[in-house]
RNA sequence: CGGGCCGUGGUGUAACGGCUAACAUGCCUGUUUUGGGUACAGGUGACUCCGGGUUCGAAUCCCGGCGGCCCGACCA
């Protein structure tokens, strides 16, 4: 793509009154645009990086033989009726909204009761078991205070995953199969190193529930973490209990701020049972469906590797989630790319050649072919944080080299058309 | 929801109760420059968030809204 496509302008300043850092890097850089607190649009640069993060998820839901749909986003209050979570003294984070033809209707903050009634019309035994299926969907939730950028929003793009079971144990089996795809999402998303398995209050099926956290100053969270285990506890479950549960000491705990990016969760029969989804087994008995809900936000991941993998001159994307994976410069006067090739400029002409040949081996590249000063294109670069800058310059073709930089080491390294192709293939 | 700070051209800021609301940046024209936001000249752009009030006079003071950020509470 070409940069003179995008519509976004990268701003000089910081964005009025934000102290966040993801707030000030992502609207300065043209990735979102804040449309009230709490809620954001994404603009071309910030939907790509989106897509890579929900694209490495569901690579691993389907691993897990999971399937995707999507459901709506408007809820029938009778079904949270019936679980009890339609009452503001139940569940305060409700949007609700009105037919014009009278009745309520609600925006889904999360959809356990819908996908258990959908699920009625299609399981019915246990030969219909088990299953699991997700959708990458916005959720709505009426937070009393939105806040750190798009870390705490009120609309949100939202991963959840829901299984059913005809056990226990079949689905204590899944849920650590969850686990592990959690952990590998977080790994091949540039997450791994500091994102840690979380002991957190389970509710009435489980003891604990599982929260993914990632260790950041921009954190709500405290936990209590065990480096040496890979393993953390959440303040709100911290006692001696269930310390000497999980095998752990106070004195290899130290205390960190984090932010929980995904949750993990069993339900056991909580909403089967209030919604009546049964199953029966070979002997004709009835039993209500065993489930479980397992939760990851997109849009947070997004936020956190802006706060946590960035610099004094900006992002510094993960190569798997950047919104491009090189950032072709083109610096020097005529940079005008179109008309007829023959009549181009050597610089221009070699940036064109360069960018096809690169697109045609499967990279993604963003070419900056904006007629602007070298020092603006540069700083813009190191703003939008592509992993590779690669500057065509009239100084560079003389040498016969192409020069690339690494946004995160800052490391050059000069090469020549072989040498480079070779390189990124 | 309690508390604090704040609301001025597209963006970031300034302005004692008193001149035509200033500066920077952006944008437009021209010249210039082309490896770190180049320089110069000219130009464009604001009912100072909304509604009331005080005053000869309000961006400025007062009251009420609305909106934003932060702290706390809350977070199926």
């Amino acid at each position: 793509m070409f940069q003179s496509q995008l519509f976004s302008k990268t701003r000089r300043e910081d964005p009025k009154g934000e102290v966040s850092q993801n707030a000030k890097l992502l609207i300065r850089a043209g990735f979102i645009h804040k449309e009230m607190a709490g809620v954001y649009s994404y603009l071309p640069l910030g939907l790509r990086v989106l897509n890579k993060i929900n694209d490495i998820i569901r690579k691993e839901m389907d691993a897990l033989g999971a399937v995707e749909l999507e459901l709506t986003a408007l809820q029938n209050p009778l079904l949270y009726e019936k679980t009890d979570r339609w009452s503001g003294d139940k569940v305060d984070i409700w949007f609700k909204t009105e037919l014009q033809t009278g009745g309520e209707l609600g925006l889904g903050f999360t959809h356990e009761e819908a996908i258990t009634e959908l699920l009625k019309n299609h399981v019915s035994s246990y030969k219909d078991l088990p299953r699991a299926i997700y959708q990458i969907q916005t959720k709505f939730r009426n937070e009393t205070r939105a806040k750190s950028g798009i870390l705490r929003g009120r609309e949100f793009l939202m991963k959840d995953l829901y299984s059913f079971h005809v056990s226990e144990e079949d689905l204590d089996n899944f849920y650590d199969k969850v686990k592990g795809a959690y952990e590998r999402i977080f790994e091949r998303i540039g997450l791994g190193d500091s994102t840690y398995i979380t002991f957190a209050s389970g509710g009435v099926f489980s003891k604990y529930s599982h929260e993914f956290q990632t260790l950041s100053e921009a954190g709500e969270d405290l936990i209590y973490l065990s480096e040496g285990k890979k393993l953390a506890v959440n303040k709100e479950v911290l006692n001696d209990e269930t310390l000497s549960e999980l095998g752990l000491s106070r004195e290899e705990l130290s205390e960190k701020k984090s932010i929980e990016v995904g949750n993990i969760f069993k339900l056991g029969t909580r909403f089967s049972q209030p919604l009546g989804l049964y199953f029966k087994d070979e002997k004709g008995g009835s039993w209500p469906v065993v489930m479980g809900c397992y939760g990851l936000g997109p849009a947070r991941i997004m936020g956190v590797i802006a706060e946590i993998k960035s610099d004094n001159k900006g992002l510094v994307w993960p190569r798997a989630v950047a919104p491009f994976d090189i950032h072709l410069v083109i610096l020097g006067k005529e940079v005008e790319l179109s008309g007829d090739r023959e009549a181009l400029t050597e610089t221009a002409k070699t940036a064109l050649e360069i960018y096809e040949e690169l697109t045609a081996s499967g990279k993604e590249v963003l070419c900056d072919d904006r007629d602007l000063s070298a020092g603006e294109k540069l700083a813009d670069a190191d703003l939008l944080g592509i992993p590779f800058r690669l500057v065509i310059s009239d100084s560079a073709i003389k040498k016969g080299k192409f020069e690339l930089v690494d946004r995160a080491t800052g490391e050059i390294e000069y090469l020549s058309e072989a040498e480079l192709l070779n390189k990124v293939r």
